[in-house]
DNA sequence: ATTTATCTGTGAAAAATTTCACAGATACGA
DNA sequence: TCGTATCTGTGAAATTTTTCACAGATAAAT
């Protein structure tokens, strides 16, 4: 028998599977879904209905033994378990097109509301109008310490990327989404980086078909 | 011994780490350099170099064991063996303020330009400039099969994504980058796809930072 | 009340992936 | 010319991850 209080570190790829159902949960719950079987979840997730039971039980908690899982006590284990109600705070480096995108959106996901945005340029941070608040670049560091930030999202251009991450870093931030097309490595520090790229996915894509079949 | 027309599929994980490899390539021989070592790959990838050569050498063809590989002819090989050479086209569908910023980014990044762009408002389609051909969503199965594109970009409301990508997949598309907040799936096609969310991104971050440590 | 169909949870088996270890090769320096 | 340090390529081992198979349980139907 396993104790439940397990190592509290999960496979990764588990940890983002059960991520990417803690949003799907959330859908459902809106759309009024009481229960969902491994085998629905199968088809919403495309992932098999045994690697979904297998998750979940790694987990360690989950209700008995019914038809289904209860979506809103699931969602809310994953949420404290993964912890994802922790109600970070995040911040937004960049204001070009994409930056100018996410900060407009962000009003939609109230998930991770931006503490904070930063730009090079003086003149783009008196235009942008928005409710969150605007510094300089120069900033990062201290702003990032100050309102204990812990992630940041990177939409500069490619050339300031590096001195974008280093100074979230410096500041204290735990984690960096990279939009910018320049890989952001931190293997020695301790911070958490996806590097996000359309270009890449499209090479996968490519990659994948050229390997011909799905 | 093996042979060099190996079997032409290689594992999930090598072809997504060959496909970065190839745009990190594209930035070393813009940046003039000449050769790389896998040792020097593992701190560009944060990928180990054990796994490097290992992937390299399942691609089935490489340089002769000199010092590092020559990053142009390292990069021509991953390019016809990965088939991002191969030139696909592309659409956006979606002109909201995210397809807005990748409609006018595209054009910075040769590799996939854009064919067709779908925006469900007529008045949006008037009101945007761009050299990128201007079509409404009813259109979007038509004209992906007349410029036989291959791939389509989702930057649409969540409630308006499924039907983009049913869409883009009754036209002939055989891969989706999906943008919107709802995730895709298309396992019964022969189609990939790859759902991106700055949410869902965050998330795993938060995840792991919870798991402590890195 | 009993049968049947359908679920979850989970140890164990199978498969996939990564890491290791070392042979073979090259460049550089003495 | 020879030795040394540093690379790559790759089979084999180790590890991780997924899949399987079935016990235990519940709800619905007869």
């Amino acid at each position: 028998m396993k104790f439940f209080t397990d190592k509290c570190c999960l496979p990764p790829p588990t940890l983002e599977r059960l991520a990417r159902l803690y949003t799907l949960l959330g859908r459902l719950e809106e759309a009024q879904t009481r229960r969902v079987t491994s085998r629905a979840l199968e088809g919403l997730l495309s992932v098999p209905c045994h690697t979904i039971r297998k998750d979940i039980s790694l987990l360690g908690a989950a209700a008995k033994a019914e038809r289904g899982y209860d979506v809103a006590a699931l969602r809310q284990t994953l949420g404290l378990r993964l912890g994802l109600s922790a109600g970070y705070s995040v911040c937004l480096v960049g204001l070009g097109r994409l930056g100018g995108a996410i900060l407009n959106q962000a009003g939609a996901d109230r998930r991770y509301p931006l503490a904070a945005a930063f730009d090079a340029s003086m003149n783009r941070i008196e235009l942008t109008r928005t409710d969150v608040p605007l510094y300089h670049s120069t900033q990062i560091s201290r702003v990032v310490r100050e309102k204990a930030i812990t992630a940041g999202i990177i939409t500069v251009p490619p050339h300031a990327a590096w001195e974008a991450a280093e100074r979230l870093i410096a500041g204290g931030a735990r984690g960096i989404v990279n939009f910018s097309p320049v890989i952001i490595t931190a293997a020695d520090k301790p911070v958490v980086v996806r590097n996000i790229s359309l270009t890449g996915e499209l090479d996968v894509i490519a990659a994948y078909i050229h390997m011909q079949g799905v």
